[in-house]
DNA sequence: CGCGACGTTGATTTGCCTCAACGATTGTGG
DNA sequence: CCACAATCGTTGAGGCAAATCAACGTCGCG
């Protein structure tokens, strides 16, 4: 159950046993069926999700009504609304799984008390973050020189499975554009063989 | 020197007498003139900036030689490559100061030093982070609601003295558009009375 | 004073959106 | 297990926001 997260955690820090089990104690487990939401925008968010297994994506409704969504989170990534966490603050976003999926919860109830039973866990959430916003500061690389079509080709190459295992649609909203659109670049791209 | 970074500190985290002065032991003080590059792309960065007073800025060069600013660092405010920092990896960015700055540098060489005689840090480093991270969240939400000129206005009236502060061109390319087009946004907008 | 950096303005072009209508695929209840 | 609806993807015509290109003001600085 919890594997996942302790070698995930083991990677970056080492743990004894007792802190193992502290983990484990404190972790709860959710096997999640696909298009389960688990924040709405207007609560404030309850906890921090590790995907063991499956992907979830954050989204939010523009003023048209329609979804948007700006981050995924497959295996062995953290997601939540960290602002919504941090300052209690209502969240404007949604939280929902893509596929079936199991996910590792640390609740922000019990958050507190797990960082002082296991100091190192700060390092751990700290090195997590810095990787996360590491990540932020070359997506918004991407977003300044490449086009949208080239963007979509990117991360196409980069991650060609990932592209698999999401509705188009997801994907679309994800690099900034509508679905009619990625549907005319793919067109472009699987020319006939003439 | 050292005060307006205790302060933060110390708004996140308590510190006694001893770990303060490790702290001003571990932190080197730099006053930079504007226009001062402090990191330039295929440099591994070497250090965390805390900006004390003044303004960095973070950006690259495009496929066209044009510079695109990703990202402003003012007061309060640490700025880096972090995946540089993480991976100790060659930077795709540049450090520049924008105006003349007072910057407090956390080198790469004491951090693990530092971290270890400062457990607390690691907290209050996983808390800055956060906080930098649920921005960027923020941030992705902007981009894909807002239309570049919405986008512009809003920017305009949540930080109205930073926009005076920095040459256009720079908050062009930082909102993803080209000074032309702020130039017509700004024309509109200030229509004559007539 | 003169040069270079920065900002403005207008004409033209283009990447992508919008809207609408139509296939394909999935899933659900009878 | 099939029928039908809902969801998802495709295709095309037309339009618009913003880019591009070029030329010209203007300010600050060496």
């Amino acid at each position: 159950m919890y594997t996942a997260l302790l070698k995930h955690i083991q990677h970056y820090i080492p743990l004894n046993e007792a802190e193992e089990k502290e983990i484990t104690r404190n972790f709860k487990v959710l096997q999640l069926k696909k298009k389960t939401v688990i924040l709405e925008a207007g609560q404030t968010c309850k906890g921090n999700y590790f995907v063991a297994k499956g992907c979830l994506r954050m989204y939010f409704f523009d003023d048209k009504g329609v979804e948007q969504t700006t981050q995924f989170a497959i295996e062995n990534w953290w997601i939540s609304d960290y602002t919504s966490l941090a300052l209690k603050k209502t969240s404007e976003f949604y939280l929902q799984t893509v596929e079936d999926s199991t996910i590792i919860v640390l609740e922000t109830a019990v958050e507190d008390a797990l960082l002082e039973q296991v100091p190192k866990l700060e390092r751990y959430f700290r090195l997590m973050f810095q990787r996360a916003y590491g990540t932020s500061q070359h997506l918004a690389k991407y977003n300044h020189t490449l086009s949208r079509e080239a963007h979509y080709r990117h991360f196409n190459k980069s991650f060609p499975d990932f592209v698999q295992r999401i509705p188009q649609y997801m994907l679309a909203s994800f690099l900034g554009f509508t679905p009619e659109f990625l549907s005319k670049i793919r067109a472009k791209k699987d020319q006939p063989i003439s």
